[in-house]
DNA sequence: CAAACAGATAAGTATCTGCTTATTTGTTTG
DNA sequence: CAAACAAATAAGCAGATACTTATCTGTTTG
């Protein structure tokens, strides 16, 4: 839930894969699974830190598990880069004004 | 320079830390130590590690070395989040605008 | 120029990370 | 209900990370 979290949790390319992945629509975890040489338990472990980022949620039917991205997950994130605004003093305001507007 | 030096060099607490003193203005290294109870080589090599990632420069002075924040530097962070824009359709395309103007 | 100083580098270490295989839990279906 | 299936958990391991102390490099100054 906090920046460190979110940061660490896309620190990895093949978390930030798969939460990209689920960007584009929700997915189980066999889907996600595809195009990865990596085994069913390391993706299930990148599920887990995801979702302890706060960056994705589940959604059980039966024995699948439906993944699908927190919709305001990444808004830490934008928080985290808003607090800049001292640096680049124009820019992040309109920044802020954005972010503002998406969680209307 | 990519996102994972990113992601991770921003994944550290005292990284993050002291990348935010810097965003406050110029420091040297004995500068950017105080206040964190760790000790000089540690900061040394926190601050090798941002400057990996493209997220700070250096410029010498005498037996100083003063450190600033690279102006650039979160620009892959931009992108990366701009490249969402397929699950936040309206919002993302908005800040795309944003950070085209910002590369001005 | 010797002593002090600023900072980087070396080397060692405890802990964390990402992966694996093996196993467990729970669900569906022939 | 047994076999197959989806996913999580356990345990172990190689490599990475963040730190330490010790040392080195370079700069300044009394």
């Amino acid at each position: 839930m906090n920046e460190t979290d979110i940061f660490r949790a896309l620190s990895d390319p093949t978390r930030r894969a798969v939460f990209e992945k689920l960007a584009a629509g929700e997915r189980n975890a066999t889907e996600l699974r595809e195009g990865f040489g990596v085994s069913q338990p390391a993706i299930s472990q990148h599920l887990a830190i995801l979702r302890g980022a706060g960056l994705i949620r589940e959604r059980r039917a039966g024995r699948h598990v439906h993944y699908s991205v927190e919709p305001d997950g990444l808004e830490p994130l934008f928080s985290w880069i808003e607090r800049h605004r001292a640096f680049w003093p124009a820019r992040v305001d309109r920044l802020k004004d954005l972010l503002r507007e998406m969680d209307q």
